[in-house]
DNA sequence: TTGAAAGCGTTACCAC
DNA sequence: GTGGTAACGCTTTCAA
């Protein structure tokens, strides 16, 4: 910029507002600087300009997985909004750790972003400590956590459940088996097992069994392999309640290889509506959680908070809803 | 780093090189110090430290989609491997759009990335010029382009589809449809259309028909529908060569909706070794493309560029191989 | 092994 | 409408 006012025989101060079309500086002016640096071959440092100025023009992301269908679209759903307002993702992927989220979140707060989205609200001590220190927007997502760090948006995965045990219940079924990944790493599975287990109970069913399909994140081949280990011993059960619809999938393609029909000896639930739980043989039933509604309402708030527009922390229940499908 | 140093009784000096592990500074130092930022919360500015050091610590990386697991595996290893060298991801998806992708690497181009990772070779004329002009190493993975920008890593659709066609010659099929994406945007896609049609005119089949299941990206659901669209007739061909292993699986479901059996009736090959593949009944022959050799090939070359440690432009062929399922 | 000084390129703030 | 000054948080360089 230096060389640039030199040139043109004006201060830096008035290159600096020219190049970003400051109003107040005269348009012959302007013109003639913009010119001046195009022949100079002169390149703007956007570096210089996110550190003087202490806006980086990111918005941090942790998604547990980039490779699932429902935070892909979520991811989707945040960059197209977010791009729109010349903001630009930076994303990390935390594995279903906590361990790594914290790291993470180390790594991307270090880069300055105006705003955090964190998936989930299970988070460690220091990771909350770290984020309450930056004081910059936060919005945890895919989760209705009870003590949020600031902005929520997302949806009771234990009232999800509800709506599958009571659709269980209706359609006749009472021995119920949950099939999910091991306890620890995948909070939301977490919450989605102990809300069936709630649901089974209100309705007298008897104890629901638990299938461990192994440590998160678990899908098509974890299912598979869980009740392959099971074998005919499956049949004790008469409805399989999955973590997801991939785990769903894998379970139904295991009992029809045993020759087991679904849903005529065993009824199969899914969830998160993924596009696979529409071609398999039969449907399988699944909750719908809306998941780029999600990544709509995220920016929806962040505008709202980039704007001033908001007082007090955000918090939005997208909700889901039940999709029959012939599996149960 | 002024505050931590207060506390510690140092110079910010100090501080800085026991964040960065200079080898100079003493370890009790260095331990203290360490301790201290940990309990104020201190969080280090990558912003300042890229301002300072011209280097922006970014690669960027763009994607055509991030809901397909190859893509997504690709990225894991990248991200994992660029990672251990401090470098972040900046990632950005064309939707298989070269439009998109030119207005995408001028957003990324305008951060300073130290490399630039694009998937394909198929690339704007603007986007070619761009990416010059900015002197930057750039690779171009998943496909092995003729004229490349700089360093490549990938395979070739069209070989991989040549062992697709031969291996269903030797099961005793001639009359093939190749299921993909309306022409257009997907090149791998067009690549490997290409690819089938040559290898059957090399074995002298007739001509291969060509099921179109809508515009890119294309998944389970547009592999049914083609199916359910042409009914019946579908039986006139005795082979389906899919695009990717989720179209696969879609054809595989309408077929069996019809009633028809695979592969009795229909043989059904797919491409990308998703897990898909292996969950279907029957599972589905495909194409292992090793999507994670390739992400971590990539970080292999970018690790040689910065190193210095490598003459003229890489050329890597990650090859890839058949695997056979009941599918055929 | 540690510290002091200077400066990276830009812009907020104030003055004219 | 334009310009001067200072500062953003860090690291390079040199000195002790």
């Amino acid at each position: 910029m230096r060389d640039v006012a030199r040139f043109v025989g004006m201060s830096p101060m008035t290159v600096s507002r020219a190049l970003r079309d400051d109003p107040t500086v005269n348009d012959d002016t302007r013109a003639k600087i913009r010119k001046a640096a195009q022949q100079m071959g002169y390149v703007y440092d956007t570096t210089a300009q996110a550190f003087r100025t202490q806006k980086s023009g990111f918005v941090a992301v942790t998604l547990p997985s980039v490779n699932n269908a429902n935070f892909a679209e979520t991811f989707r759903a945040l960059s197209n909004g977010l791009g729109a307002a010349d903001l630009q993702l930076l994303l990390g992927s935390t594995n279903y750790s906590v361990e790594k989220e914290e790291q993470l979140v180390r790594q991307l707060l270090a880069r300055n972003p105006e705003a955090l989205v964190l998936t989930g609200g299970y988070h460690s001590q220091a990771t909350r400590d770290l984020v309450k220190a930056a004081a910059l927007p936060i919005v945890e997502m895919w989760d209705l956590p009870e003590d949020p760090l600031d902005h929520v948006v997302g949806f009771s995965n234990a009232a999800a459940m509800t709506l599958i045990v009571d659709h269980l219940v209706e359609t006749g079924r009472r021995k119920l088996a949950f099939v999910g990944a091991s306890l620890g790493a995948d909070m939301r599975g977490a919450e989605r097992r102990e809300g069936a287990l709630k649901a089974a109970r209100k309705h007298g069913l008897p104890e629901v069994a638990i299938i461990d399909a192994g440590p998160a994140p678990v899908s098509m081949r974890h299912g598979l392999a869980a009740i392959e280990n099971i074998g005919p011993d499956v049949a004790q059960f008469d409805a399989l309640v999955c973590v997801s619809d991939p785990v769903a999938f894998g379970c139904m393609s295991a009992l029809q290889r045993m020759g087991l029909s679904v849903p005529d000896d065993i009824a199969i639930t899914g969830f998160g509506h993924f596009e696979v739980a529409k071609i398999t043989n039969p449907q399988i039933t699944t909750i719908n959680v809306q998941a780029e509604d999600i990544g709509r309402k995220v920016v929806a708030v962040l505008a709202d908070v980039f704007d001033n527009a908001i007082q007090g922390p955000a918090r939005i229940d997208v909700g889901c809803t039940l999709v029959p499908g012939g599996s149960t």
